[in-house]
DNA sequence: CCTCTATGGCGAA
DNA sequence: TCGCCCTAGAGGC
């Protein structure tokens, strides 16, 4: 589940249901133990997010440090009749009992620390901006990518330099930008990478609203096209991602797939052509 | 049962 | 570049 779009809903999610309370703070599984219990019945203030990391903050300026990774997911339920047995690895469970009732359980993270206000300072501090936050700054990854001959594709998914984009993002903004995702970030435009950030903001921006990756375009719905929804666990409606070797909404194309730096990169060959220099397009055109 | 996969990221080689 | 960490669900036999 986790993209940033995701850490942004849990940080609003858990302030919903626990901000300005008293908490019971627990570790089940039991890895979260000794920090849970300095944390237990304390009032937890907030949870915010930054990139693909969430923050929740309790009193005395004390904080834990969750990245959900790969695998991880909080699941946060309030205004519940009761509170249920905690099922599988619960890392993190919170919980208040007093109407109305709400808890959340934390599983498979990779990261699960009690931390100060300047070591969260820090990890925020290694990040790029994020287009879920007004205050980000887009230049500052276009003063990186320019300068890159890394791949955007790989650029994208690079938390220093834009913070939250993470697979899904990657592959759906290319597509919607039609930029072949080995192109050199060098190569890019400054208009393009405007459009991408803008797209961007919005993307995810409607992604924390419907706790969902939904990237195609009103004509490319499965209403508007009379396809099939999309049927997988990933719900949202998207052009390429995990679409290998089907055709493209557009185009019709077989969407390809490659694997660059250890995760799956998907694209339209059609829609998004190998790039060529900018020597070659001027001899060719 | 087993194997594989996954919206991530780290450190060793 | 590779292996590894975290966990759950799907599919194969």
């Amino acid at each position: 589940m986790p993209e940033g779009h995701t850490l942004r809903r849990l940080a609003d999610d858990l302030d919903a249901a626990f901000a300005g309370r008293e908490v019971e703070v627990g570790s089940p599984q039991g890895r979260f133990a000794d920090e849970a219990a300095l944390l237990d019945r304390t009032t937890l203030v907030g949870a915010d997010s930054a990139g693909k990391h969430l923050f929740v903050e309790f009193e005395g300026e004390r904080f834990v440090h969750v990245h959900l990774g790969l695998i991880g997911g909080f699941d946060v339920r309030r205004d519940v009749a009761e509170v249920p047995f905690p099922q599988g690895a619960v890392r993190l469970r919170l919980v208040t009992r007093d109407t109305p009732a709400a808890y959340a359980d934390l599983r498979g993270a990779t990261r699960c620390d009690l931390v100060s206000a300047a070591r969260r300072d820090e990890v925020v501090a290694t990040l790029g901006p994020d287009p879920l936050r007004a205050d980000a700054d887009p230049d500052r990854a276009w003063q990186r990518i320019r300068r890159s001959g890394r791949a955007i594709g790989d650029l994208l998914m690079d938390q220093g330099v834009i913070a939250g984009v993470g697979n899904v993002y990657r592959a759906e903004v290319l597509f919607r930008h039609r930029i072949h995702p080995l192109r050199p970030g060098r190569t890019l435009r400054v208009g393009q990478w405007t459009a991408i950030w803008d797209d961007l903001v919005e993307l995810m921006a409607q992604g924390v609203v419907d706790n969902r990756i939904d990237t195609v375009r009103p004509e490319h719905t499965p209403e508007s096209m009379g396809r099939p929804p999309r049927v997988d666990d990933h719900g949202g409606e998207v052009y390429v991602y995990r679409r290998a070797a089907m055709p493209c909404h557009v185009c019709g194309a077989s969407v390809r797939t490659e694997v660059l730096a250890g995760r799956n990169l998907f694209w339209c060959p059609r829609c998004q052509p190998a790039f060529r220099s900018r020597a070659v397009q001027s001899t060719s055109t």
